[in-house]
DNA sequence: CCGCAAGTGGGGGCACACCCCATTTTGAAG
DNA sequence: CTTCAAAATGGGGTGTGCCCCCACTTGCGG
């Protein structure tokens, strides 16, 4: 990034802005040409900007995703380790429940050349250290990684973007205690 | 459903089986007019038979949604309950996964007047016996319903839909399992 | 103050969903 | 077999949105 230069930068923050607000709306689904008139920007300067409109979500979300992840070390002070574990889950799952569209964008996109922009990479970070604390206290299972619980958390949040109808913090719920305690799955 | 006369019943069909080809190929997002001109009808008649994509998704994928229904008896025939619900809880993952997009239909769409069609309640019908004898042999916690495991796995192909990296049967297992044994939700 | 690269935006091309309505097809009654 | 009204059809029109080209404007280093 080789610093924008004035103006640019102004049409950057004027188009995420009114981005949220559409966003906000009309969901993450909204036209690009709509905010881009809003914004007071051609079509083409959006585009220009923003290659997708992944890109331009990403943008958006970029503040609260991070806050999010930050909300992880305080919760790991002020908890003992699996409690925290399971709260920040819980924080994660409501952050996008309370935006719609916005776990689509957080599942890594398959042949992203991984350039650290994507919001997973920022959750991802802060589960770490999360799971290893609840790991080390022997209430959460040593074969389990960060991936793997973020990755449940996002599929719930999928599913619940999709069917209003679904209790995602109950599905959270059984996910992490385990629909079958013994384990019947072998053989 | 008052008996389609002889020629509109030809067109659907061949709606159908044109657009059983273009899923294949292009994903359940091809263009309905292609379908429609591959079917050697107009666009107008694909959208009369079917209101909405979702419809003829759902028209596509019925007869394969039934057949992953009717192999729940069989999996209960010949296995214990445990194993049995959760053999046959991966092979509705399976097959989800077979066919990208196909999930995005199976979850129930929230303002359905419910009239029934929506493949969702096949699997709901096929689960509810497989649990109950899981439940009864105590192999599962009494307080899961049909319609909690259903969601999960639902969601589970739901994330490996977008992401084709997540590992889809393990985070099947971790989720039935469990991720924290002992139960950390508590205060 | 100048020059030019960075930045801009209107408008065109394209693809798609969806619908209107004149025309054809069906099938049952006479 | 003829007739004909309702059922079904499909070409083409409309609207919307994405994306890009390219002539034009503007910031800014010299």
């Amino acid at each position: 990034m080789k610093t924008l230069r004035a103006d640019a930068q102004r049409s950057r923050e004027r188009i995420v802005q009114a981005a949220e607000t559409a966003f906000r709306q009309h969901g993450v689904d909204a036209s690009l040409e709509a905010i881009a008139k809003d914004a007071g920007v051609g079509s083409a300067t959006l585009h220009r900007h923003f290659r997708s409109r992944r890109e331009l979500v990403e943008a958006v979300f970029e503040g609260s995703t991070n806050a999010v992840a930050a909300e992880a070390a305080r919760l790991a002070a002020e908890q003992p380790p699996g409690p925290a574990l399971f709260h920040w889950l819980q924080a994660v799952l409501r952050y996008t429940l309370t935006n719609r569209g916005l776990a689509t964008t957080l599942v890594p996109l398959p042949d992203e050349n991984h350039e650290g922009s994507c919001g997973h990479d920022a959750l991802g970070a802060a589960a770490e250290p999360l799971l290893a604390a609840a790991k080390a206290a022997g209430q959460v299972r040593a074969d389990v990684t960060a991936a793997d619980v973020l990755a449940l958390v996002n599929a719930i949040s999928l599913l619940a973007d999709r069917d209003p109808g679904a209790d995602a913090e109950r599905l959270l719920g059984l996910a992490i205690t385990g629909i079958a305690p013994s384990a019947c799955t072998g053989h």
